[in-house]
DNA sequence: CGCCCGATTTAACAATTTTTAACATATCGC
DNA sequence: GCGATATGTTAAAAATTGTTAAATCGGGCG
């Protein structure tokens, strides 16, 4: 669960965006009433973004702001300013990746640009290995993004829990992909019906490759499958 | 290059009009003698910005605005209105972050307020990512201030939910858009019937894209949509 | 006002995807 | 081999999505 810190010294909208966001958004929301409680917030847990109001006594937005950017350069940053406000302070921040909204705004608006955010902060990240979509299976090829196993003008569509569960068996090729791990990672919850459920995936997925003989998915009793390939 | 639609009764100026700012400002213009046949040019094809004179025989400046505005929220609309008649008859349009000018006008005046609708139209407060107005999707152009799709010479206009859903499609093509994203941001509210709504919305834009054969929508089961584009 | 029109929503039904259930088969420790 | 557990396969049930048509809504116009 990602954990956001928001800096605002209204507290009617701080609450208000506070309930929201753990609501809808299904974030842990730390609310600080200014910028020296935000900044010693920030120095004591670890945040995935921050959200700061630019006009608050004792400490502004942009002043938190520069001094947390000391401290992190990474994390991402939304500010929420009156309109006009803008345009030459915003500058220095908008190198960084950093986003900002001005006030007011629909709380959805407000939303969209966390996910957008956040998004482009995991993807940043991700490892070389998890962003591959293009798999190359035997004589098939397998387009994860797609949903699709292809060879020569044969074509078969996947649904989307198939897809999820071949790339996880091509990331793992010719290695263990355990049970528990397709399983937090496509089903998010590790129990007896998902497991079921997975099973019935299996089968489908060898069905869609069952014509190349040096294609095989085998079982590892008790921890999980292996794609063989050759 | 943009284009403009000039609705301009009087010929004299109207061509006047057409060629400066086809020189100065490097825009495409269509020039429309009366308001009925500037809404049939409207419907016809996608434009960036509109100037409409007030006084018009047969359909009036306001009243053409008014109309457009039932098909289309976001294109930038110039009223060019006499002294005096202003205060009244445009504030209904104003909020919509329309212009207007008085005649008799200085053509550099026009010019630059063209600019400034035209950048703010595509900067005003929104991140980065959100400023995108002008879409390819395959062989089709997708204009969202105009809410039309484009291929060649054929033109298929949207009503607004559907260039807003395919827009935030386009934001996050290849990739998941889900749905309570697209919810939230288009409908503000998500519910059952909001998401029915949204399918039919679906089905409709698979419609206008099915030509080509490299552009393809694809569910997540359970998540979204993704857009596929090759 | 009543009518028309297009945009959107609601409803109905079809198709697809996922889950659950049922039963068959395999593997493991003993 | 035997019982317990794990896996393979198929089919039915449940949930989600696709599509079409009808109902509703709201603005313009006579």
């Amino acid at each position: 669960m990602k954990k956001i810190l928001l800096v605002e010294d209204d507290p009617n909208l701080g609450l208000l965006l506070q309930d929201y966001l753990q609501l809808k958004g299904k974030f842990e929301v730390v609310l600080c009433k200014d910028g020296e409680e935000g900044l010693r917030a920030f120095t004591k847990q670890p945040f995935d973004l921050l959200i700061l109001d630019v006009m608050m006594p004792r400490k502004d937005g942009f002043t938190l702001g520069k001094e947390i950017r000391k401290i992190n350069e990474h994390v991402p940053i939304i500010f929420a300013t009156a309109k006009g406000m803008i345009e030459d302070k915003t500058q220095a921040f908008n190198l960084g990746g950093d986003d900002y909204i001005t006030k007011p705004f629909r709380i959805e608006e407000l939303l969209l640009r966390i996910n957008a955010l956040l998004k482009r902060a995991s993807s940043a990240d991700k490892s070389e290995e998890e962003k591959q979509t293009h798999f190359k299976i035997g004589r098939y090829d397998f387009d994860y993004t797609a949903q699709m196993i292809s060879a020569g003008d044969f074509h078969q569509k996947l649904s989307t829990k198939e897809a999820e569960l071949l790339r996880l068996l091509c990331l793992r090729k010719n290695e263990v992909l355990t049970r528990e791990e397709a399983l937090l990672n496509i089903w998010h919850d590790d129990n007896y019906f998902n497991g079921r459920s997975m099973d019935v995936f299996l089968s489908k997925i060898r069905k869609y490759l069952k014509d190349d003989q040096n294609v095989e998915i085998i079982n590892v009793h008790g921890r999980g499958y292996k794609l063989l390939i050759n």
